[in-house]
DNA sequence: CAGAAATGTTGTCAATGGTAACTTACCGCC
DNA sequence: GGCGGTAAGTTACCATTGACAACATTTCTG
């Protein structure tokens, strides 16, 4: 027999430890932040000693990279659905993409955060690795639909175009989480995020896309 | 008189120790990055007790809103001065303060770092909340000049152009810093970030301003 | 000049990340 | 079926850190 999960849950082997303790600090991440997040938390929440951890991801640095990794996949596959859902149209799948980026950010701002702390990341870490490519060609896919067909544009204006998309989804997004745009959203009067975030793409007009 | 700052430097007191414990927290961010500053560390390098910095910042988030709302104040002097330098020209000014925004985050990545990291900071500090107000309407003078004068559009659309400009600048250096534009860089033959960072700009056309 | 306030210091505490040495369970293999 | 190796956990310990209290030394002010 493998394991035997629903009895013997008090064994002296956890059974899954490693997913275990990645859910306990997603939660720790998400309820109480980023700085209340610790080794000793995450493994007193399972209910196992402070140096369990230790097995499964090394050390601190191991265990944010993996949980970083499991968020850019989920984060990859939810800009993908968002675009996806929005057909062809590259404009609608734009702006379907900025929405998809925003909406994770807002569902898991602890866990999005973390996974833009490249100091504390280990991005040579395989599982993370993989993750982030992951997550850019996500990206890329959303975005560069149809960007390439103009090819009379050099390679320069052409990578800035992809360039400026992330840019401004992600710094929009990030001076949001970071309350830098308390001030606009309450001085337009029924403006919340997702309106704002549209209203930004729209100031927008993209030489090639548009 | 006042203090002998020349000759008595080993006396009890120390003259101006907020000051020399800025100046050294901001050396130990930039040369060690931020998970190296500590209340401990700054004072060490002064060469004072540990428990010297409390008597001037209170605590650790205390030094950190000073470090920051330093930052605050020069950066809103680059991207004035930045801006100022590039004349009346709405475009060129905008493409001026982009310049300064990046060229302040490259110079003091550190200390820019720790400007947007605001679970650490503590935003009602007066010295902070001026310094925040100081930078917001720097980036608003050197942004807007000129992009309320179509004002036949919506006040969304407005607030839009001038969130559109600050989230692109912002996302730009921020991804920059986390280093995840190095593929575009290198994919790119002979560009650096601040070309980059101008053709992001030029693929993007402001209605209103252009 | 005397006392209050500011500025620094020593000593202590709890929490944390990390390491070492040991224990317990599991797994492959003969 | 048992045996040895390894994976998974545990206890014990250490250095570092932020915070606090009690005390010492200046400096300012009335």
């Amino acid at each position: 027999m493998k394991k035997n999960e629903d009895t013997a849950t008090k064994s002296y082997h956890h059974g899954d430890l490693k997913k275990a303790l990645l859910k306990a600090a997603e939660l720790i991440l998400e309820e109480d932040g980023i700085q209340a997040l610790s080794l000793r938390e995450a493994a007193r929440r399972v209910g196992v000693s402070h140096t369990a951890p230790r097995n499964h991801f090394g050390d601190m640095t191991g265990l944010l990279s993996e949980l970083a990794a499991e968020g850019y996949l989920r984060f990859a596959d939810a800009l993908r659905k968002g675009a996806d859902a929005a057909g062809d149209d590259p404009r609608s799948r734009l702006r379907a993409m900025g929405r998809a980026y925003l909406g994770f950010a807002i569902t898991h701002p602890g866990l999005f955060t973390l996974m833009f702390r490249s100091e504390q990341l280990d991005t040579s870490r395989p599982a993370l690795l993989d993750a982030l490519a992951a997550s850019r060609s996500a990206v890329e896919q959303a975005v560069s639909a149809r960007t390439r067909e103009a090819d009379d544009v050099s390679p320069l204006a052409q990578a800035a175009r992809l360039v400026a998309v992330r840019s401004l989804v992600h710094g929009f997004v990030v001076l949001l989480l970071e309350n830098r745009l308390r001030g606009v959203m309450a001085s337009v009067p029924g403006a919340d995020a997702v309106t704002l975030l549209d209203a930004v793409m729209d100031s927008l007009s993209f030489a090639g896309i548009d």
